[in-house]
DNA sequence: TGCCTTAGAGTGGTAAGACCACGGACTGAC
DNA sequence: GTCAGTCCGTGGTCTTACCACTCTAAGGCA
């Protein structure tokens, strides 16, 4: 709850105002001098402590707010917010916009995610994560045959490998490219699914990988993840295939 | 160079102004309606086309521009900017800052992305792609006893191969983590370099890796240079041993 | 005495107007 | 033809004022 200190930023000249307060606040929560939770001193204040005019300080407070690292609340002032990586996935998906093929293209990040997520697993889960994996594993297995359900627990199996890992960067990235691989999921989604010999074949996938996290067994873990996913793409090679034979060519 | 058309969002309701110009962007940005080197519309004028005042405009059009998506420039307009990785870079170490042992960690993402990255490359790679890294390679070897250019050389193996690879996505986060990959590097760069073993070990090791990748043998390619990583990891912790050995404990 | 209402103060949210600083283009003189 | 100066359009900033929201505390009521 400390109110921060002020110490004008006397550096970075040539920098125009509002970048200059930017970066001001963003070096602070940088080195941990503003913590989650922190409120800012009042805008008035701020403005005349650090020596630009309201609007210019409030563009640097709005920026920041933009980029998560902020939370204004009208009435009540401004606080410090643990940055997630939500903006990090917004960023992200920003970033890969332009590009065609996205939503394959992310398929590979999470691949290369998961393989090494996998491997460190296999040096560091705890014993409670594994529990936690065979878990989601059993809802997988007993949810397989409803679309809403089974793919979340499918997503839940691979984002806790990942949380195994122990490590925030991969962990951080995986939950970055997140939001776009649902989008590709759910694109994929629209007709993969519902049928037996499928479904089965994908729980089976699924535990093979578990039993290997669960051997400690690094290059048959990663083996196992990569073959789960030729499968997945497999399949939706075959699904394009049969969509667009009954129909010929739709422009 | 279109100066975009108006649309008077009368969507989104409930949200400040600020956050619903900011969006209005945005949304027209991830549909490709602006790209690159658009010019928009005077400030005056835009915000009088939204109907908001200026300083509204401008806290959404300085946060965009902190987003690095557009570029503001004093005396001659606003543009949009293809938005390119230092951003996501920027928003990743800010997602990381608060963790502990973050550069160790980043390693972990690196890893990731190169190991998957030469698997597709060894799928993907194209000749001058082959051709490019093997001169990287050949500077590598030449310029190894010179910390400044041998490093760059290092770094810029590393990169040809994640471009190598044809993934976008791959390699946006490549270059979102390289800034801290950067730091990290620098930092365990302070002492571990000029042992003559060290370094030609670490050109053989390099070379190792583009002959798998050369040969289009995915396994092996990942194989080495996971070995390839693992002696970097080895050098630093021998080095962590004889750097604290000496001085007893330095605090 | 206790609770509810209400008014105030403090906060962010917005607007309008004016002026400054920079960049480019046009126009004039050389 | 070239160069310099001027002018206009642009973003950059400041000031002032007012509105909307939140919390709190004082006051009235039961």
């Amino acid at each position: 709850m400390a109110l921060i200190e002020i110490v004008r930023p006397d550096t970075d000249e040539s920098q125009s105002g509002a970048h200059r307060v930017f970066t001001f606040f963003r070096d602070r929560l940088l080195s941990g001098e503003l913590k989650a939770g922190d409120r800012l001193l009042a805008e008035r204040e701020l403005a005349l402590a650090l020596g630009v005019s309201r609007p210019v300080l409030r563009e640097a407070l709005r920026s920041l707010a933009m980029l998560g690292l902020l939370d204004i609340q009208h009435g009540r002032g401004a606080f410090v917010r643990a940055a997630d990586a939500s903006v990090l996935g917004h960023a992200l998906t920003l970033c890969l916009a332009p590009q065609p093929n996205i939503l394959d293209d992310v398929l590979q990040a999470r691949i290369a995610i998961e393989c090494q997520a996998i491997r460190l697993a296999c040096e560091r889960a705890s014993e409670r994560d594994l529990q936690a994996i065979a878990c989601i594993l059993d809802m997988l297995a007993l949810s397989f045959d409803e679309p809403e359900t089974g793919g979340g627990a499918d997503y839940a199996f691979h984002l806790a490998i990942v949380r195994a890992s122990g490590s925030g960067a991969l962990m951080k990235i995986y939950e970055a490219i997140s939001p776009l691989l649902m989008r590709s999921h759910v694109e994929r989604r629209r007709d993969t699914f519902r049928e037996p010999a499928i479904t089965s074949r994908l729980v089976d996938a699924h535990r093979e990988v578990f039993l290997s996290l669960a051997r400690r067994d690094p290059d048959q873990a990663e083996r196992a993840l990569r073959e789960h996913f030729l499968i997945g793409d497999e399949l939706r090679r075959k699904n394009l295939i049969s969509n667009y034979q009954p129909q010929e060519m739709k422009s």
